[in-house]
DNA sequence: TTATATTTTGCAAACGTTCCCGAAACGGAG
DNA sequence: CTCCGTTTCGGGAACGTTTGCAAAATATAA
């Protein structure tokens, strides 16, 4: 039988009651009977039972991290997993613990993550895995009260915060970085056209490009899927299209992988004969052939912030929406003119 | 104020035993009135109260996925992130949830992992990095009385599982694909010598090389550190002290990445001038340039079988050792003779 | 019909906390 | 020494379940 508050009350002469105020450090106890009490405590090697503090409390200091299933293959987003341990231990200074729901983006039912945050009375949630957009999921979001952070999103409500890298600044970043290097026959391959960051990022593609007054074709623009095989088929068909092309910024890195290794086999090399630069700055990136140059998005800054939105909401802060800013990896992927 | 088996109960005209008899699907209550106390609680919309399960069943249904800090980086062991949704998919299955937890390696203290299952009264573990030999870790988890399942270890007591690849067969099987494709001077950069699956993977490369009756000087065999910049340092040292090399072993896919993009700056190409196979099978292998033979690791199937074990010994179920076979990726930065 | 066996239900304790409220102890002022 | 204000403490209800045991209801057998 484990040791309860009663065990310590029993062999202090105290009532529950005081033991408990004086491991909480609650006002009001004598201080030598409160070093009796946790002296006691450390005999007897007591710990607390947090599924009575959590029945009392009705409250459970256990986030909820919601990924998106189709993230499970690795393929979309993998990105999205570097940010797991940033989160984790940023909360567990708080004694948070984050416990993972997987929720299959198809099947989505209107209310499911109310019912996930009710059943073990989570304090709050983390959305870490991109939806589409209009996804179901994010009218449950808004017209939830508790308290929410959104990744890569824009909801905003009182109780719910988003943070996300500025995508428009990254594609322009991007972009930029391919016209400075002397490039005027720009490729771009985008992810889906129903996602908030594909849009974002496009914009800040077209600025960039608009800004340097230079003709981009329409077939030099693709809708992909965010998959290294999208990335192959969509290069072919780019090259195919727009032979004088030199440049492709491809809006994650997968695809501009699996576009590059898939152009080696027709001999074409990157940067010689064509240059890329990708979007999410995966780790892998700087051990690429050759090193990829990206947007490398800061996982880890990103994953500790989240942590600390949700704390203050927890703690009766109010809804904000926090951007952080992409930094460029020069990588050798990219021939400069 | 949420619905409880109370609300139920005072709709019903029943008692809440009966009530909670009802909602368990206990023996010993009229189909009629189950079917009645059913219709009322989704009437109302009934949530049942965990903490409140948890506290006299003094079990959780929480079971936690214990991260190796170090891991964190992104730069040691990403596989590991590939089996967390897979993991987390077989749990929910069984309403078992995951929460994480990640600890330093190197400050760990005796004791830890047992506070963190007594504090939240978890049903099991899953221990999911690879710690050094003879780690603290691996002396409390032996004398521990909770289900746990330790992955890429040889653990195994009456309550602890384990699961792994075999090792052996992986170096084995890199080796072997080396040789049977003509290569006689052969190179293996390793991880760390306090590893087990270091160890184990070499004894593997010994295997198919002694088999083959081929001659391994001590300088085509290096002990890094499973990191892209260990195996970028490796590989030229290889390379100096045995210049007729012809293929290399790296013991995982980051420092086959490190060397490949590396020895490209040199002009030394793959698998033209040098073949590499790696270790681990992450996705990105597919998309290297050039794809990157390796030994794949089937991290879905570790995930679900972990899950599974976990959940056996849960129920009562005595430890077992289960063994998944690797598979080889063949890419094409192996070349043949 | 009565007696008995079986099924179905209710009562109440228990799980380990927190917290309100009143009682006891203590301190100082008069 | 008395009185009153503080500080410190204890009693007990409450949180929402499960479960052993007894009571009630129902079915079965004679």
């Amino acid at each position: 039988m484990r040791v309860s508050i009663k065990d310590i009350a029993l062999k202090c002469n105290l009532s529950v009651s005081t033991v408990s105020r004086a491991l909480n450090g609650d006002y009001g106890v004598k201080s030598a009977t409160r070093t009796s009490v946790m002296k006691v405590a450390k005999e007897l090697g007591y710990v607390p039972n947090i599924a009575a503090k959590e029945l009392v409390s009705q409250k459970s200091k256990l986030i909820g991290i919601i990924l998106n299933e189709s993230d499970g293959d690795g393929e979309a987003r993998p990105a999205f997993f570097e940010l797991l341990p940033h989160i984790n231990k940023t909360l567990a200074i708080f004694n948070y613990r984050a416990i993972i729901y997987t929720i299959n983006s198809n099947s989505y039912i209107r209310g499911e993550i109310t019912d996930i945050i009710n059943l073990r009375n989570l304090s709050g949630c983390i959305v870490v895995s991109v939806f589409r957009e209009n996804h179901p999921i994010y009218e449950d979001i808004k017209s939830l009260n508790n308290p929410i952070v959104v990744l890569e999103s824009s909801i905003l409500t009182r109780i719910c915060s988003n943070i996300n890298t500025d995508e428009v600044m990254g594609g322009y970043m991007a972009t930029r970085y391919l016209i400075d290097n002397g490039h005027k026959q720009i490729g771009f391959v985008n992810g889906p056209q129903n996602f908030e960051i594909s849009n974002e990022r496009f914009e800040g593609f077209q600025k960039a490009i608009e800004e340097s007054q230079l003709q981009i074709s329409d077939t030099a623009i693709i809708w992909s899927n965010y998959t290294g095989s999208g990335g192959k088929d969509s290069i072919h068909q780019l090259i195919q299209n727009n032979p004088a092309i030199t440049a492709v910024f491809f809006a994650n890195d997968l695809m501009a992988m699996g576009a590059i290794s898939s152009m080696a086999e027709s001999g074409i090399l990157v940067p010689k004969d064509i240059s890329i630069i990708g979007y999410d700055g995966l780790f892998v990136c700087k051990y690429y052939n050759p090193p990829l140059a990206s947007v490398v998005i800061d996982n880890a800054a990103i994953g500790v912030r989240a942590a600390e939105l949700l704390l203050e909401l927890i703690n009766g802060g109010s809804g904000k929406t926090v951007r952080v800013m992409p930094k460029l990896f020069e990588g050798k992927s990219v021939r400069k003119y």
